[in-house]
DNA sequence: TCTCGTGAGCAATTTTATTGCGTAACTTTG
DNA sequence: CAAAGTTACGCAATAAAATTGCTCACGAGA
């Protein structure tokens, strides 16, 4: 599972368009077409590369407003952490959903239209599941957001080139 | 600019998988290929659809953990402002980044292979521009993250279908 | 040196994307 | 009410890209 340069040049590329042709991508790290295609095609399978998606414009969807929630609990225990990301899984609102360590036990990326919209959507929520110690913080704007992931950790075996 | 039920079914299988062929995106919506081609085509240059992008695996790729950074300042200015936002575009690490209301007034997304190489972007970071009051929250896990937008706050026109 | 395993490339072949053209439905206007 | 324009559709042809089969070259180990 480990990448060589040629890879990490692969995925840079593809990171950023995915809909560039695999002949095209060949000639800008210095392959044909077949090698590289069949680059991609392991990567695919190996899950590196997990899947290819369209990014919306957020504003344009009506979704411009990000609200970071914060949840403290007293439930620390497997089966209400389940049944709490099986709620959240519902609410196609939150994109991110993480676990915590520290002051906050989880924290939520919320999308929405607008500060009404995020009260009709966190009354549904805590209407779901109960939650006692909940905190909002709005985005005031996003200054930045990308999909690409740093490529410079990836492990490596023979990097020469 | 507006997008009725079947633009909103097309996103919706574009946002999930983009190398689906337009043929078959066209039957699950009911369309033969070419409208839908089109209907594509348009939310492209519309802008709705920004671009299409590879997803990889963070784990795979040696990110696998997400730490939260929140940033208090004195400095409440544009220029400021421009020049943070400068900086943090340099690292790649940064995945995502905030203007905060409230409490803290910027908030981004880090994404490294674990707490040392999190300690090296952070004295990477502030020996780049001097910041003050930074507090760092480490997520023990993703429970959920998604690129795909909700589509039922989307600006509908024409909406019988 | 011989043989195997790994990657590369060329040249089909198959799949998809893209375009040209004609038709039907709906709207606007005289 | 009908003519004319606008919009969206679908079919069929064309162009582009992906995918596969086959062959060749290189380096490691017997």
């Amino acid at each position: 599972m480990a990448l060589d340069k040629i890879d990490r040049k692969i995925l840079t590329l593809l990171q950023k368009d995915a809909t560039m042709p695999v002949a095209e991508i060949g000639r800008k790290v210095g392959l044909s077409t077949t090698p590289c295609w069949r680059r991609i095609q392991k990567m695919e399978e190996d899950g590196v590369i997990q899947r290819r998606v369209a990014v919306l414009d957020p504003a344009k969807v009506n979704v411009g407003v990000t609200v970071f929630v914060s949840v403290k609990t007293n439930e620390h225990n497997d089966a209400w952490m389940r049944k709490f990301a099986g709620v959240v899984d519902e609410f196609p609102e939150v994109v991110e959903f993480y676990r915590m360590s520290g002051d906050v036990d989880y924290l939520m990326r919320v999308v929405v239209p607008d500060i009404g919209a995020y009260d009709a959507f966190y009354k549904r929520l805590i209407g779901k599941i109960n939650l006692t110690d909940v905190s909002s913080a709005f985005a005031m704007g996003q200054i930045k957001y990308t999909t690409a992931l740093p490529l410079d950790f990836a492990i490596v075996v023979d990097d020469d080139k």
